[in-house]
DNA sequence: AACCCTCACAACCGCATCAAC
DNA sequence: GGTTGATGCGGTTGTGAGGGT
């Protein structure tokens, strides 16, 4: 393995961060700036990398960095995400505030992957979408080129790009649903900035029904994205209640009996009722499995930089 | 107690992209 | 247009903790 040029320093320290080196950079950033980050070791007397540096404190040491479980909602958040743009892991980070591609792409390697599978296919976990089947309605094939940007949907196979071809209008074409909401706080659909950007003037924006029904959620074909009758606000300007209220974490919630809580299979039965194939099916025996309920926590981090965390200047 | 295995996560590496020259 | 350096991103590895035997 060799090095970055960056990194051709003699001298430049590799490996874990010392609560010292933690302090040196936080105190350079949070008095300058990073500004050119191959200058930030020398100005902050770091024997690291600029690189190094970098990602240290975007990964760690940002002060909106959010640490903890990932709540139920972030999770289908994630799998909804990763269904569409693959392993887009900064794409998807910037729909979860606070949290790092770096921490959602260890999460997904570490445990959304082995609990979940692709409808039809078995337990098989592989992490790559797979949009085989998918099917655009003619009326919106007119800015496929705008597609290119969207990696799943351009490499799929446009099976109707013929304009007279009515025949796979809703509600039979699958495409692939991007949202769901519950109670418990989520509010999410369209993504004016990334993903209605990605897919052209595609509106490519579903919503599962607010309010906990199950007929309403059924009642809402997903393809319903392609009217524009259902907006939501964006997903990341306007996202205040990102994740469940305090206390409600899955079957933790302590307001469970009083709302409609989801359970983690909920997106996979609808799914694969509604036998999309661009989505991950929730096992529910894998997860059985493999340990049912029990998330993992994010724990402290080990070298000792927790204390970066907790000393951070409350004044940024 | 010692060893082994698994897992989570921090960190590194290579590559792509972009901007400046 | 080519070169170079900086930055961002995704894939992969290394490390340490914890559990099992």
């Amino acid at each position: 393995m060799g090095h970055h040029s960056c990194c051709n320093q003699q001298k430049v320290k590799r490996g874990l961060w010392s609560p010292e080196e933690d302090e040196k950079l936080i105190k350079y950033i949070t008095t300058h700036g990073y500004g050119c980050w191959s200058e930030v070791p020398d100005k902050a007397g770091l024997q690291r990398c600029g690189k190094s540096c970098r990602l240290r404190w975007i990964n760690y040491l940002r002060p909106d960095i959010r640490r903890g479980r990932f709540s139920p909602e972030e999770e289908k958040l994630i799998i909804s995400l990763h269904a569409v743009v693959g392993n887009r892991w900064a794409h998807i980070a910037s729909h979860l505030p606070g949290r790092t591609d770096n921490e959602i792409k260890n999460y997904w390697n570490s445990w959304i992957k082995k609990k979940i599978r692709k409808p039809n296919t078995g337990t098989s976990t592989s992490s790559i979408p797979q949009y085989s089947n998918i099917q655009i309605p003619p009326t919106l094939t007119q800015d496929f080129n705008s597609l290119t940007q969207f990696e799943p949907l351009a490499n799929q196979t446009m099976t109707n790009s013929n304009p007279n071809d009515n025949s796979s209008i809703f509600p039979s074409s699958p495409i692939p649903l991007f949202m769901f909401e519950s109670e418990c706080g989520v509010t999410m659909a369209k993504d004016d900035h990334e993903l209605v950007a990605d897919v052209g003037n595609l509106n490519l924006v579903d919503i599962w029904n607010t309010n906990g029904n199950q007929n309403d959620h059924q009642a809402l074909s997903p393809l319903s994205s392609f009217v524009d009758h259902n907006y939501l606000p964006p997903l990341v300007d306007g996202m205040v209640t990102m994740g469940p209220p305090p206390g409600c974490i899955g079957e933790d919630c302590e307001a469970s009996g009083s709302h409609d809580c989801f359970e983690k299979n909920e997106l996979s039965e609808w799914v694969e009722a509604q036998q999309y194939p661009g989505f991950y099916i929730w096992d529910q025996g894998l997860q059985d499995q493999i340990g049912g309920d029990d998330l993992p926590v994010s724990t402290p981090p080990k070298s000792n930089t927790d204390t970066s965390v907790d000393t951070f200047p409350s004044s940024l």
